[in-house]
RNA sequence: GGCACCGUAGCCAAGUGGUAAGGCCGCGGACUGCAAAUCCGCUAUCCCCAGUUCGAGUCUGGGCGGUGCCUCCA
């Protein structure tokens, strides 16, 4: 298996620390808002990893932390007027229902900052005694300039860095790029005790404590946002490095941005937008869909028309699984086919290849319809096919995190969210194909066409078969094709 | 200014040495009363230039264009 370290910055062999076995520390969230789209692709992101290194045999040791202590869960409190406690538990709370949503497994650990105090002080201590940090006038330091090391990560020279620095240089450090491991406590802020006097932790800190404490001085895997390989990841292996005299971290790696509209997501341009938002829109499934397609490095776009294109692709997807179950006999199942499991595992094994896995699924989804379309006109025969080739669907989509409803359960609910969506309902449709069926049966296929035709300008698409006719529901982009709204 | 990354068909997007995955759109066909759905077929030599190599989208150098980080940020 291969994984892209950017330490390296090459796609590096994997090599376990303990054969069979993978301990992962992914960065969570700062809960001092709603989740944005950028928490929702490194969630999935590294959701996808976890389960890929699932399916890959290994026993994983998944550690997803919440930072609940900070200067902006301070600030925020400060603004709303609520305590630090309230605003934390408010947004853990919809920190789950917006990941919940997009379908994220629990990890194994998920740690609060808050309750790992100690073992930051204790990791502190240790520092400060080997001279790596200094004390003044409360705050602790961590002094840049005595970690040789410092830079590796982020491929920065510490003197340009120097040249960068920002002009509000704070008076106690030694360094203007030294970082606070330790901040003395301020009125109205949280605190606790420590041997420098009352204060709380830095920024950095709480992530190289939980991850020694939960996986240890080295573990396998360390992964977040593009956007914390500097300051935040740079810190942390100077002060897990500086104390445990070892690299906390064999693979670090990191996910790609968020775009809207192709410009990079800033509140500042006014195009920031929370998970809730988006999956208030489109089906969360078809934003994760979307999300696993694009590989995890690369940088992805969000626009309503290709999350429209996502829900077109999910609804062909389910479309099928349906029109398969249909046709296979109750307890039909099959093994999946060994070649395409083995090229599946490949494009796992290949750095987490999301989009080769979408690939992979799209071909199975072809399979399945050409395996229908055969039995449908020959009637027999090519069951087993069938029940194979659904197995491998289920295992492709289980790791990408998709397709985990029921087929007929998905096709009628995104029925009825797109009907209200259009103001009609199941009954005025079932009456429209009542009369044209009747119309049909007279051969009057004038009025039997203008039925469909108006409909269809609804969004309902008909579908006419020798016994019944059936009907779906377009999304709202592809039946507005061409005006290429794109306002997510 | 320093440091990274990226530039593949109308659009989105894989692919780190051997003659370009997948999806959307479009076109042709099968099927259909006509459609829709489904299936089949068609649609790129990879920003430009030079080099390394038997062979490069894939490596090296230069150029042009775009982005990110250097400050809180997934």
């Amino acid at each position: 298996m291969k994984i892209f370290n950017t330490l390296t910055g090459e796609k590096e062999e994997f090599k376990p620390i303990a054969k069979g076995e993978v301990k992962m520390y992914v960065c969570g969230v700062t809960v001092y808002d709603r989740c944005h789209m950028g928490h929702a692709r490194a969630g999935v992101a590294f959701d996808f990893i976890y389960r890929s290194l699932e399916t890959l045999g290994y026993k994983v040791t998944y550690v997803r932390n919440f930072t609940d202590v900070d200067d902006k869960i301070i600030n925020r409190a400060n603004e709303r007027n609520i305590s630090c406690d309230e605003l934390v538990e408010e947004n853990i709370k919809t920190f789950y229902e917006d990941m919940g949503a997009l379908n994220l497994k629990k990890p194994t650990h998920e740690p609060r900052a808050t309750q790992y105090i100690s073992q930051m002080l204790k990791l502190i201590e240790e520092l400060v005694d080997k001279g790596l940090a200094y004390e003044s006038k409360g705050d602790i330091f961590y002094s840049v300039r005595s970690f040789p090391q410092y830079g590796k990560l982020s491929k920065k020279n510490i003197d340009d860095l120097e040249e960068g620095a920002r002009v509000n240089i704070n008076e106690d450090k030694r360094d203007p790029l030294d970082f606070a491991l330790w901040k003395k406590a301020k009125d109205g802020e949280p605190k606790w005790e420590s041997p420098w006097g009352e204060g709380r932790p830095g920024w950095h800190i709480e992530c190289s404590a939980m991850s020694r404490e939960l996986l240890g001085n080295n573990f396998d895997i360390h992964g977040g946002g593009k956007d914390l390989v500097f300051p935040h990841h740079e810190n942390e292996i100077a002060q897990s490095q500086g104390a445990c005299g070892c690299a906390p971290v064999n693979y670090w790696m990191h996910n790609g941005f968020v775009n809207i509209n192709k410009e990079k997501m800033s509140k500042s341009l006014g195009n920031f937008f929370t998970i809730k938002d988006v999956i208030a829109k489109f089906d969360p499934e078809a934003v994760r869909l979307y999300l696993v397609s694009t590989h995890y490095r690369s940088p992805i776009d969000f626009a309503d028309e290709y999350l429209a294109e996502a829900e077109r692709t999910l609804d062909r997807f389910y479309a099928t699984k349906l029109r398969a179950s249909k046709l296979l006999p109750d307890g039909e199942t099959a093994k999946a086919d060994d070649k395409l499991m083995e090229r599946f595992l490949d494009t796992l094994k290949d750095d987490f290849n999301g989009a080769m896995t979408v690939a992979l699924l799209n071909e199975v989804i072809t399979s399945i319809n050409v395996c229908c379309d055969k039995f449908k006109k020959e009637n027999s025969g090519h069951i087993k096919n069938l029940a194979s080739l659904l197995s491998a669907l289920d295992e492709i989509a289980s790791v990408l995190g998709i397709l985990y409803r029921d087929p007929a359960e998905y096709l009628e609910s995104v029925k009825d969210k797109r009907l209200a969506e259009r103001g009609t309902t199941r009954e005025h449709v079932e009456e429209q194909i009542e009369k044209r069926n009747t119309a049909k049966a007279d051969k009057d296929y004038v009025t039997a066409d203008k039925i469909r035709d108006d409909l269809r300008k609804n969004g309902v698409l008909l579908k006419d078969s020798p016994n019944e006719t059936t009907w779906v529901m377009m999304t709202r982009v592809s039946s507005a094709m061409g005006n290429g709204a794109q306002s997510v």
